[in-house]
DNA sequence: GCCCAACTCATCCTTAAGGATGATTTTCTA
DNA sequence: TAGAAAATCATCCTTAAGGATGAGTTGGGC
């Protein structure tokens, strides 16, 4: 198979740094495989030649004056709705890099990067591939643990007292929790409004508040709703 | 700088497939960066041997009679503290990638690995980097987006109503999501509660409920707390 | 059979919350 | 510069919530 035989990627630059633009422009046009279609020096501009161009990749810098690069992937996707973009930067934050891929940006690559690693990239990013740099793989690690933990079940203090309820008092505690008053639960309960507040008063002294607000917000965090 | 002046990495590998093992530790033997330290066929001979030989990096199959890979790694984990577990699968499900990185495994690796790769990739997670196989890293792109969604409120319309409030009006149901008075509101932000009681008013009014409470939920349920 | 926990209901009292309305000041925008 | 939105404070009134306390009724477990 030759590599000729398949129509080149076709590749929009942006980039404030005219002499990197020009310079990666040079570069990657020795390579049959790309084809630099054009190239903008800010986020505006970007989104207009984006626009005419249709590109298949953009390559986008994040650091930019005025709208910045993470800032202009929404704009950039809606003038390109086909173009993968990949961010092209120095940063090796990992919060630029969660905001990015966030941002829907197809991959996020270091300055650093290598000629043949970039054309690579820049193909895999076309097949439809999220390319990331491998020094950047540590950061999308520890970010996705992060993200996933919020989803999770810390098995808290507060956990254990929720626990320490009966299935009554966390029917009223749902029902607390549920914005409802104590007549309202009650009637949902067929019960009478004093047994409620009898059951409410269990449960804050249970988790230790002195509201229902409070409770209510308990139960929510723990979704024991 | 020679390579040879370095320690090797202390390998262990648990997988049950013994002709894979005993080819991999020849291949790798053939290295003078790595040492396979030892060898195991299941879950439970894997943390016997590495409680004994406290690997650097341990390489971990999935796919294991009994407890697999990723169930094991927990107490893999306690057995060895300062090892590095490596899964080396088959399996390019996002799910197995997903769960391994969450119960701890410092990186994923496919079989189709190359020798010289794999040897990098050791040497990598042993100096604290998680490694990725690059076939993966789409799928790790995947699961991030999943789980930081999960971390967000996707502008629903209760998320819009929150939108709608003041900053102020932020201050105060924070304060109620906390489980606070309007008296110790206000005395938080040394205003008057009558001041809070009216911003109350207010916040009830665009959250579209009649109670504080239910308030707090959907503040702490859209984590504007 | 006895005890305990859970569930039920009640009364009395104090404080908090919520609704309605009106008013002043500031700040920002059309 | 007029007007809107935000923030501030107030009064009056009704209802809800919370604390304290006592007590009757189940259903298991020892």
């Amino acid at each position: 198979m030759n590599a000729s035989l398949v129509p080149p990627v076709r590749v929009l630059l942006v980039d404030d740094h005219t002499l990197f633009r020009r310079g990666l422009c040079a570069l990657l046009s020795r390579d049959a495989r790309v084809l630099v279609v054009g190239d903008a020096a800010d986020a505006g501009q970007g989104q207009r030649r984006a626009q005419e161009l249709q590109p298949d990749v953009i390559l986008l810098d994040n650091h930019m004056p005025g709208v910045n690069g993470v800032d202009a992937l929404p704009a950039l996707r809606d003038a390109a709705p086909g173009a993968r973009i990949l961010m092209l930067t120095v940063s090796e934050d990992e919060e630029d890099l969660s905001v990015a891929l966030r941002n829907g940006a197809a991959g996020y690559l270091l300055k650093t990067t290598e000629g043949e690693a970039l054309v690579q990239a820049l193909q895999r990013a076309h097949a439809g591939d999220s390319v990331i740099a491998p020094e950047m793989t540590s950061k999308l690690v520890a970010a996705y643990r992060g993200a996933a933990q919020q989803g999770l079940q810390t098995s808290s203090p507060v956990a254990l007292a929720l626990e320490s309820l009966s299935l009554r008092e966390r029917d009223i505690l749902r029902g607390i929790a549920g914005g409802a008053s104590n007549k309202e639960i009650a009637r949902n309960l067929a019960i009478a409004e004093t047994t409620v507040k009898t059951h409410v008063q269990h449960i804050l002294q249970k988790l230790g508040v002195s509201s229902r607000v409070h409770a209510a917000v308990l139960a929510s965090e723990n979704r024991l709703i």
